[in-house]
Parts: structure tokens; C-alpha cells; sequence
RNA sequence: GGCCACGUGGCGGAAUGGUUACGCAGAGGAUUGCAAAUCCUUGUAUCCCAGUUCGAUUCUGGGCGUGGCCUCCA
């Protein structure tokens, strides 16, 4: 059997992946934090690990895959938005929760096995504090509870970085209450207002990295295979998520594996809401059927920047319309159909290989047009049938009933030889996103 | 300042120590009342300079350029 091969940002390498149990593979991925639509950049890691996690489920086996993505419900920055929009946590964090399902649902993701929130752990969290205390790797100081990087000896391992050059970068956030600039707090107290929940260190609320240490502990246990995340997460979250788990569990090893993909960019550079260059992803359901948003950001390597630009959702729109001329329900995924997937992922090789088959099947060859459904459908693509995706185009554009009216016009008028009206008509349709299409005599028609 | 990634045609994009895939766009033709769709044909590229080699886009070194992380970020 083929291997199954991955970039492992811990190691910098390219491994083969061995699960930890061939029986059970376990992977984590960061998820959002609610306070605001997710946008484009967003949309890539849903994309790339629900692509692995399709792979894994038909290279293992279905039952045998457990993927966890968190929601972050507390958090600075979701106080904050509901100051500033004037609601309150709980609807701020519903609504946007609905949104991003509503997006993932758009972009053709499957579902996670387990969604686990922030604020249903605070208990697993403060477990995860009090071990830390025991353990000598934090410590209290005016009411806040920090992690002690010096208790940890690989702390900077998966980031490349030195203790000693992060403090001399002068970057981390200076605070008098802690023993070293770099240590980073687990438990904060709230002022009046904020959400808090009591626990042994005073009535607070949890740091940034503390809920992924410990939804990651309860649904995957201490040692896991993939942890996976877009790349600014790797410093410092995902190396102090690797410095809490390994301290409080007195653990040489947390997840085997670390994958990031890199960003989407916008004119090259990385598209970020500070920047304000960011569209979101609810925006463009209008436009586009969620599968050209799918098949546009495999068309690059999940590890490079994946510029986001009209071209290239024009040029896969047009590729999926002429692949859905081979949709097949009856297909299921096979392990025949991974093929490039294995060599860590490459989407980009696998589309290539996909045109092939389309031509091949263009000529009759039935066997490369089951092959090319089945294919399409490992990377998520494929999930409606063709009449609900030739539907999805219609957005808002004439009905039908309109239109056909409109073309028996034309063609009278053709039979008349009256091209002026004709063409008008014609013209008029194209302008309203349909498009005439006269074969064999008979003239057939779509929505762009 | 430290660390990292990347540089292939108009755009996207793999691959490879030995004529640079493939898709989109473009051009020409067939077809069409005109189009569309389809079919056929087709132009265009490996950042620069050294080194290794019979041969480098690929390996090594240097340079230039772009972007990123080091603070919240997917």
C-alpha cells in the first residue's frame, strides 16, 4: 500500500505519517474565535484539513477518525466586539457560531466529530491550572496565574525560537508581575462585567492558550497524532498549547504531528482584519457557488500563500462546470482514487490529473469519467448533484418560465430572419447571466 | 536584530540532473445568420552571478527581490 507522507512543521520535514493507533487517529484543529464573520483567510484551514480529514477517514478507515475543531467563546477580543456592537456575549458568540457553520456548510465541509466550546471546559481548564501549580510550571502572582517557560525545556521547539531572543526582541508583553517576559498567563482576573466563572486562583476567566490544552486532553487524550491550524498560530499559540500539555501531564510528547497552511494573501500580502483587506466568506455566496471557492484554494499547495484574485475563481468556475458534466452519485471515495493526496496533500498535482480524466472522458471513456467524480469527491468537491448545482447559479437572475418565453421569441424571429430582434433578445439573456446555446438545431440554455 | 518561506509564460500551477506538464486567458481555423458550445492548430516562462557536471530550472554557495513570524491573527 501507498504511504501517506506530511509536512511536519516540528521536525521541518516532509514524514511518512504513522498513526499513534492505526485503529483510532486523532486530530485536532484550531478553530474560530466568534466575534466577527470569518473571512476568506479563514475559509482555508476548513478547507485543507477537512480535505485531510476525508483522506484520512477513506486511507484508515471512517469509523476510525476522530477530528475535533474547537469553538472559542470567551476571549478578549469577543468582550470587546460586544461592548462595541452593544449585545451581549451569549448572542454575539450564537450568531457568529451560526454564521461559521453556515459557512462551513457553504464551502462543503464536513463536520467535525466533536465542536467542543471554550465555555463548556472551564472546569477541564482549571484542572489543567491546578496541575501546572503542582507541577512547578506556574505560578500566581496578583490574582493572575502565569505559565513558567523556564519550567520547560523544549519551550520554542516547534517555532524555532530562543527564550533568550524573545525577550531580547522586547515583543512579548512587559508586566511586572511576571518572573520572565516571556512566561504568558493561564487564568485572569475579570473587572466588573466582564464573564467569569470561580475557581481556586479567585473568580477570573481562562488565557488565551488554555482551552485548546485542555479540549485537546479531554477528546484526544495527552498524545495525539495531528494537531493542525493556519501558520500565525504556530507562535506562541500552538507552542504554549505544546508547553502547557507536556508540563501538566509531565508528557515528552503532545500531538506527532503539526500542520500549518500558509495564508491568503492579497496582493501578496497576508489578508488580516487589522489590515482591513479582508473579504468575508458570507459575502460570496452571492456570487459563487461554494465549491469554486473549494476547488480555487486547492489549486495551490496548502503550504504556499494562496493569492486571492478574480482570475482565479473565473478560471474554476469554468472548470467545474465542464467537470459536472460527469457527476455521478452512485460514486464513493476508494483508496485508488488518493493518488496524489498521499505525497502530503498535493491538490494542485491531483486537479491536474483531474483534467486528464476529464478529457479522457469527454471521449467516451466511462471508466475516467466514474474516476473523475470520485476524485472530485475526496476533495469535497461534487457534494450537490448537477441539477442543484446548475440551480445554484441561477441567484437571483431570470426564472425560467421567462426565459423560455423569451427564447421561443427569439426563434421565431430567427425563423423570420429578423437577427436584429433576435440578437437582442440573445443580448438580454446574456446580460441577465443566461447563456443561449443553439445545438443540432435546438437551442438549449444556463445560467452562467 | 533573530528566525522562516518563496521567486517557473498574461494568470494559476506542478514536475524534473537531459526537448519546461496541465488548466484558464490570448491568437488562428472548422462550425454558426451572428454568437455560444464543441473540435483542430498555436505563441509565450524556470530572478541574477558563480561552482559542481558532458549537461542545472532542478544540487551547492553568494546576491537581489517579495512576503511572513518574533504582539492579537487562520
Amino acid at each position: 500500500m501507498s504511504k501517506l507522507k506530511l509536512s511536519n512543521t516540528l521536525t521541518r520535514k516532509k514524514e511518512e505519517f504513522v498513526p499513534i493507533n492505526k485503529d483510532h487517529i486523532k486530530m485536532y484543529v484550531c478553530g474560530p474565535t466568534v466575534y466577527d464573520y470569518p473571512h476568506v483567510g479563514n475559509a482555508r484551514p476548513l478547507i485543507v484539513f477537512d480535505v485531510l480529514f476525508r483522506l484520512l477517514k477513506t486511507f484508515f478507515n471512517k469509523s476510525k477518525v476522530t477530528y475535533v475543531r474547537n469553538i472559542t467563546d470567551i476571549d478578549d477580543k469577543i468582550i470587546e466586539a460586544s461592548n462595541k456592537k452593544n449585545i451581549s456575549i451569549n448572542e454575539l458568540t450564537q450568531k457568529v457560531t451560526k454564521d461559521f457553520h453556515d459557512d462551513c456548510n457553504y464551502l462543503g465541509c464536513l463536520q467535525p466529530t466533536n465542536e467542543p466550546k471554550a465555555t463548556e471546559h472551564i472546569k477541564e481548564m482549571i484542572d489543567l491550572v491546578e496541575k501546572l501549580l503542582k507541577n512547578n510550571s506556574a505560578y500566581i502572582s496578583n490574582d493572575h496565574v502565569y505559565f513558567n517557560v523556564s519550567s520547560f525545556k523544549n519551550y520554542g521547539q516547534l517555532s524555532n525560537k530562543k527564550v533568550d531572543d524573545l525577550i531580547s526582541g522586547a515583543r512579548v508583553e512587559v508586566s511586572d508581575y511576571k518572573k520572565n517576559p516571556a512566561d504568558f498567563v493561564l487564568w485572569k482576573p475579570s473587572d466588573d462585567g466582564e464573564p467569569s466563572w470561580d475557581s481556586p486562583f479567585g473568580k477570573g476567566r481562562p488565557g488565551w492558550h488554555l482551552e485548546c490544552s485542555a479540549m485537546s486532553e479531554k477528546y484526544l487524550g495527552s498524545h495525539f497524532d495531528i494537531h493542525g491550524g493556519g501558520l500565525d498560530l504556530i507562535f506562541p499559540h500552538h507552542e504554549n498549547e505544546i508547553a502547557q500539555s507536556c508540563c501538566a501531564n509531565k508528557t515528552k510528547y503532545f500531538s506527532n504531528f503539526w500542520l500549518h497552511n500558509g495564508y491568503v494573501t492579497v496582493t501578496k500580502q497576508k489578508m488580516s482584519k487589522s489590515l482591513g483587506n479582508f473579504i468575508t466568506i458570507n459575502e460570496l455566496k452571492e456570487k459563487y457557488n461554494g465549491q469554486v471557492i473549494r476547488l480555487a484554494m486547492l489549486s495551490t499547495h496548502y503550504t504556499q500563500p494562496f493569492d486571492w484574485n478574480d482570475e482565479i475563481l473565473s478560471s474554476s468556475k469554468k472548470i467545474l462546470d465542464k467537470w459536472y458534466d460527469f457527476f455521478d452519485e452512485s460514486n464513493d471515495l476508494s483508496l485508488s482514487d488518493l493518488g496524489f493526496l498521499l505525497d502530503d496533500l498535493n491538490t494542485p498535482q491531483m486537479i491536474t490529473n483531474l483534467h486528464e480524466l476529464y478529457n479522457k472522458a469527454k471521449n467516451g471513456d466511462k471508466d475516467a469519467g466514474n474516476k473523475l467524480s470520485s476524485s472530485c469527491k475526496i476533495l469535497g468537491l461534487f457534494n450537490e448533484d448537477k441539477k442543484s448545482y446548475e440551480k445554484s447559479k441561477k441567484l437571483g437572475k431570470l426564472d425560467e418560465d421567462e426565459i423560455e418565453k423569451l427564447i421561443i421569441k427569439r426563434n421565431q424571429a430567427r425563423d423570420q430572419k429578423d437577427f436584429k430582434t433576435s440578437d437582442e433578445i440573445r443580448e438580454h439573456l446574456d446580460q441577465n447571466g443566461v447563456l443561449i446555446k443553439d445545438t443540432k438545431g435546438k437551442t438549449t440554455w444556463e445560467y452562467k
